[in-house]
DNA sequence: CTGAAAGCGCTAACAG
DNA sequence: CTGTTAGCGCTTTCAG
């Protein structure tokens, strides 16, 4: 009871394969009869179109590929998620492949989804493609004019569309909430010093201090590598100033900060305060519960997945755009009442 | 600078298009003169073959369909990881899909997905398919011979491979650990009682209590629905007997559980001792932080991905086998220390 | 109303 | 060494 084609259907019946084409189409060319007959009969043995035949003459797969950099990753996976539901509503399927934060395994999936494989692509850039600045593999892409929409981690070399947050803006916002609250030394953890997107939260931070008339400080950015020790560093921190705000720009270190913190006896949030990027469960349930940045994921994945729709389904050739959200301080326990509320 | 093609590469050098083809896959056939030109031709345009096509005629895509229920459920995401890196290491991409729980979703979706669109499916049914107990979608797959693999919801009406986890002892033997350090009261809460997994859980709980001569008392299991109030809930379990262990058979009904208790004013684990399934990060990161069941997540994909791909590699059909997993506890401080140590 | 033919892009058996 | 032919499963003119 293997897979059953139009073939075999035309020589039960003694017609043409193309016939049994229009038969199942429902075409008003054939004869109720015969159409009635051929239908009933594909319903019992479950005829179902060949999909990779229906795609090669088409010329399309009505799926989508998407690209994200690691899934165990709260932020990725609200966004994934965004991106499923507006792709399901369109009837879009969904091709999905992690690229580990690895430039040659992103490259390999953005080879392997060109191949006619996916009708656009979704994609965050891995970190090390962001850290060494290797664009190529997008180029290709936007030259065989396959619709591209880059979110989050994004490069200007490529034209596409893009899906941002503002973080300079959220790293501004940040910094200067922890100011109206009365601290004065903020310091930065990041564990994505090479990407974008890290960068600009720290630019905010900069600016927030400078309009403050706070002189910027090199030793307040902890900037962590992949075998660095958190809680050395965290240490050192702590030793060469008197901080009372960190600011975290990932959820997994500011949770850890969180606890290490505690751990050395200091009160969150009346000695230090902490706010931490990305506004996953995490946050919600730690104790104290963090204040966080909210990036919403799940509306940038949303938004994503329109676009590139849009892009897809319309031919005309309207200019790229970058759509910027804005992201939102959601307060909780890990911050003190600004001073002057 | 669109697609280009086998075709076109033909017409450029003037020679047939089996020629070109067999000259890209490098055959001997060929004269290493025009090997060359045509090969340097293929890279300078970028030349890509088209899947659709060689998967047409191959008659297999390279690729394998996941379908999980939920991918904001921390489980899942491990297993769907260890699938990845798995498929990823033998060349095999990911098609995946989310049934959202839903019936509806989970027929659809491999509706397409039987569709020719990949080799072989990994799937954890929704919880409305096991409540509802509809099998068909799946003997579909298994009668047009699909390679099928399900894992953790698992129907024993479908004939194929299947990796579970025992959950029947998991909920034994973190029932009889809560006794082993002197509760005598546990109750379980429940929010997947619908599936075989809950039901499983609880059965082993009840062989422990059983076994300590303690009389099984339902109204110490609480089973929530979707809208249910679990703060009341916990309430009236509370009021209505002195419970001093809670096991929680998912992770976030772990986590709310702990926080509606500690709320209450009650001691974690002094007064209640609480034990969570599924060893997510949330688990690690609460305070105090859970004593866990760890389902090895990220081994089960890795498990259901190998098994797969032998299956569909492999003509010989041999039996359909289901792998057991056991599951350990992960001991931190949300339960007391044994008695005996 | 039904069928023959062409073609989507590619490979492979078989000739030449 | 290169080309011809056939075919994967399906749709779509265009004839009949």
């Amino acid at each position: 009871m293997k897979k059953i084609t139009l073939k075999k259907i035309a020589q039960v019946f003694n017609v043409s394969v193309s016939t049994v084409s229009k038969a199942i189409n429902d075409s008003h060319e054939i004869s109720d009869d015969l159409k009635g007959k051929i239908q009933q009969y594909a319903k019992e043995n479950k005829y179902r179109p060949n999909k990779l035949a229906l795609n090669l003459r088409q010329k399309k797969t009505k799926t989508i590929g998407v690209v994200v950099p690691n899934i165990l990753n709260y932020f990725f996976t609200q966004v994934f998620s965004g991106i499923e539901k507006v792709a399901n509503e369109k009837g879009y399927n969904l091709l999905s492949c992690i690229s580990d934060e690895s430039y040659d395994k992103e490259v390999k999936t953005l080879e392997f989804l060109g191949g006619n494989t996916v009708d656009g692509i979704i994609i965050s850039m891995a970190e090390e493609t962001q850290f060494k600045n290797k664009m190529d593999h997008f180029q290709n892409l936007v030259d065989e004019r396959i619709p591209l929409v880059m979110f989050d981690r994004v490069s200007n070399e490529v034209a596409c569309d893009k899906v941002v947050v503002d973080d300079y803006e959220a790293g501004y916002k940040t910094t200067n909430y922890f100011l109206s609250t009365g601290c004065s030394t903020v310091a930065v953890v990041t564990a994505i010093d090479h990407s974008s997107v890290g960068r600009l939260r720290v630019e905010g931070y900069k600016k927030a201090l400078d309009e403050a008339n706070i002189p910027y400080d090199d030793k307040l950015v902890v900037r962590l590598d992949k075998k660095d020790d958190l809680e050395l560093r965290i240490s050192f921190l702590l030793n060469y100033k008197k901080v009372d705000a960190i600011m975290a720009l990932d959820e997994m270190t500011a949770v850890e900060v969180l606890r290490i913190v505690k751990n050395k006896g200091y009160k969150v949030p009346e000695d230090i305060s902490i706010i931490g990027f990305t506004n996953g469960k995490l946050s919600r349930y730690v104790t104290p519960a963090l204040t966080s940045v909210s990036q919403h994921g799940t509306y940038i994945g949303e938004a994503a997945a329109n676009i590139l729709i849009e892009r897809m389904e319309d031919n005309s050739n309207r200019d790229f755009s970058t759509l910027t959200i804005k992201t939102s301080l959601v307060m909780r326990d890990s911050t003190k009442k600004r001073l002057d509320q």
